[in-house]
RNA sequence: GGAGGGGUUCCAGAGCGGUCAAAUGGGGCGGGCUGUAAACCCGUUGACUUCGGUCUUCGAAAGUUCGAAUCUUUCCCCCUCCA
C-alpha cells in the first residue's frame, strides 16, 4: 500500500474510499493536488475540524499539495448534511471575516514554505459568484438525476423527519460537487478528503467530473470521533474548543488535552501529534498522565507553539501542585483603587469573568470551592483586603480545575 | 382540506386552579475518593438578596379568578392519522 495511505490508516484517520487500490497507485506514481473544504460559518475552527487539519499536514508530510477550499460560496448557502434546520445566513461581512481568521489559523498547522507542498487557498465565491443560471444547469445540471439526490443522507434524513428542506439547500451538493470539478479542471486536483458525513457530496464531485470531464477522481473521508464517554468530540459545556487564542486561551486548550479520558489518549497521540507510530507505540503506558502531559504539549505546540505549550505546562505544574503562585497563570488585572472600595469577594470572582451569576458563586462559596491564595474562603461576604496580594498579585481558584491571578495595577 | 395529540426550566419528561422556581432521570457545576482519568458516593442546578424575602419564567397575546404552568378565547409552531 502507498506510504500515505498507510499512515492515513494507522493514524486513523480513514474511513471510506471511492476506490483505494487506484488511489494508492495513484499515488505512488504521482505528487497529487488534494483538497478540502472548510466551512465558513464560524469566526473560528474549533477541534472538531482538527483532523482535517492532521490531514493537509500528512499531505505535505508526503510531498502532496494540499488545497485548501474556503466556502465563502456555500457558507451563503448552507450544508443540509447532519442538520435538522437550515442556518442562518450570515452576511457578506461576517463571512470575509470569517474567511480571513480561519485561513490564518490554518497557515499556524501548515508549512507555507516549500514551493512544491504549500498549501493553495481558494475561495468557491470566486468561481460561484459568476455562474449563469441557464449555462450551470445545461452544463452541470444535467448530470444530476433528482431521483438519485434524493437517495443521499443529507436530502434523505431531511425529509424522513418531515423537516423542511428549502431548494437552496437542496443544491448544496451540487455546488459542492462543482466545487471538486472546477479544482480538478483548473488545479488538476483528483482527490477530496472529508469527514464522513461529506461522502456523499464527494461521491458526486467524483461522478461529475466523470461524466463531464471523463477523468478519474478520489474521494477519502475521516470517521467521525468519538470520546470514550460516548460525547462528540470538540464541544464541552463551556463552549467550543477553539483554535484561536481570541477564543480559547492556549492554557486552556492544553488543559483540554490534558483532560483527556485515559481511553482515548494512545489514539489521540496517534491522530493529533506528529509522533511517529512506532514512537508511539513504544511509549510506557505505565504512567498515562505523563502520557497526557506529552498530547497536552504536542498537540498545544502544534497550534500555538512551543513555548505557549512550555508555559501551559509550567503554569499547570505550579496551579495544582499546589502553593506557589503561578506566575504563568492566566491573569486578569484590577484597579488599586477598586480594593481600597473592600470589594467583595463575591465581585472579584465576577470581575474575574471566571463566573457571571452571583447565585452561582454564592453557591460555589458555600460549597467551599473559593480559595484565594490555596485558602478556602467559606464567607460569602469576605472582603478582599490588599494584604492579601503578595508581589501585587493573588491567585483566585474555583474547584479544583479553575485558577486566575489576580494582578493589582 | 378533515380528525386527533402536543409545545414546561440545558435536554428528556411529570404536573393539569393555591402547599410550583415546578417531580424524576440525564447533563452541568461543586465536594468526597483518586491520578487534573474512569467508576462510585454526597450536595447543588432561574436571578437578585440587608437571608426576612423580592423579582422574572411553563409557545405568544388577551381574559376568567382573591390566586393560573394548570380554566377560556385568539394566534403561532410541531407531531400522528385520514384526503
Amino acid at each position: 500500500m502507498n506510504k500515505f495511505l498507510k499512515e492515513f490508516k494507522d493514524r486513523g484517520y480513514f474511513y471510506q474510499c471511492t476506490s483505494e487500490d487506484e488511489l494508492s497507485d495513484l499515488l505512488n506514481k504521482n505528487k497529487i493536488k488534494a483538497y478540502i473544504g472548510f466551512d465558513c460559518t464560524a469566526e473560528s475552527l474549533h477541534v472538531g475540524s482538527l483532523l482535517q487539519i492532521m490531514c493537509l499536514r500528512l499531505l505535505q508530510k508526503n510531498d502532496h499539495r494540499p488545497i485548501v477550499l474556503l466556502g465563502g460560496g456555500t457558507t451563503r448557502i448552507g450544508d443540509p448534511s447532519g442538520k435538522d434546520k437550515t442556518r442562518k445566513i450570515l452576511s457578506e461581512k461576517e463571512i470575509e471575516k470569517n474567511i480571513k481568521n480561519i485561513t490564518n489559523i490554518l497557515k499556524k498547522f501548515l508549512d507555507n514554505d516549500n514551493p512544491n507542498t504549500k498549501p493553495i487557498f481558494v475561495n468557491n465565491f470566486s468561481w460561484l459568484k459568476n455562474l449563469n443560471y441557464i449555462s450551470f444547469l445545461r452544463d452541470i445540471g444535467k448530470h444530476f438525476t433528482v431521483n438519485r439526490m434524493l437517495t443521499f443522507d443529507s436530502v434523505k434524513l431531511r425529509l424522513e423527519r418531515e423537516q423542511s428542506l428549502s431548494y437552496m439547500e437542496f443544491n448544496y451538493m451540487i455546488l459542492q460537487a462543482y466545487d471538486f470539478l472546477e479544482l480538478n479542471t483548473k488545479e488538476n486536483c483528483v482527490l477530496q478528503i472529508g469527514g464522513s458525513d461529506q461522502w456523499g457530496n464527494i461521491v458526486n464531485g467524483v461522478e461529475l467530473i466523470k461524466r463531464h470531464s471523463n477523468n478519474n477522481t478520489f474521494g477519502l473521508t475521516t470517521p467521525l470521533i468519538t470520546l470514550a464517554s460516548g460525547a462528540k468530540m470538540g464541544k464541552t459545556e463551556n463552549g467550543a474548543i477553539w483554535l484561536d487564542k481570541k477564543f480559547l486561551s492556549p492554557y486552556d486548550y492544553w488543559q483540554f488535552w490534558r483532560n483527556t479520558d485515559d481511553r482515548d489518549v494512545m489514539k489521540f497521540l496517534k491522530m493529533f501529534t506528529d509522533l511517529s507510530i512506532n514512537e508511539i507505540d513504544k511509549l510506557k503506558k505505565d504512567n498515562i498522565n505523563d502520557l497526557k502531559v506529552l498530547l497536552a504539549n504536542k498537540t498545544t505546540a502544534l497550534l500555538h507553539g512551543e513555548n505557549e505549550a512550555k508555559n501551559s505546562e509550567q503554569a499547570a505544574k505550579e496551579a495544582f501542585s499546589g502553593k506557589s503562585l503561578g506566575s504563568t497563570l492566566p491573569k486578569v488585572n484590577v484597579k488599586l483603587n477598586k480594593i481600597q472600595e473592600k470589594i467583595s469577594l463575591i465581585d472579584l470572582v465576577l470581575l474575574s469573568r471566571l463566573e457571571n451569576s452571583k447565585s452561582e458563586i454564592r453557591r460555589l462559596i458555600k460549597g467551599n470551592a473559593v480559595k484565594i491564595n490555596d485558602n478556602i474562603i467559606s464567607d460569602e461576604k469576605y472582603i478582599i483586603s490588599q494584604n492579601l496580594f503578595k508581589n501585587n498579585y493573588i491567585k483566585l481558584s474555583i474547584g479544583k480545575k479553575r485558577h486566575l491571578k489576580i494582578e493589582l495595577n
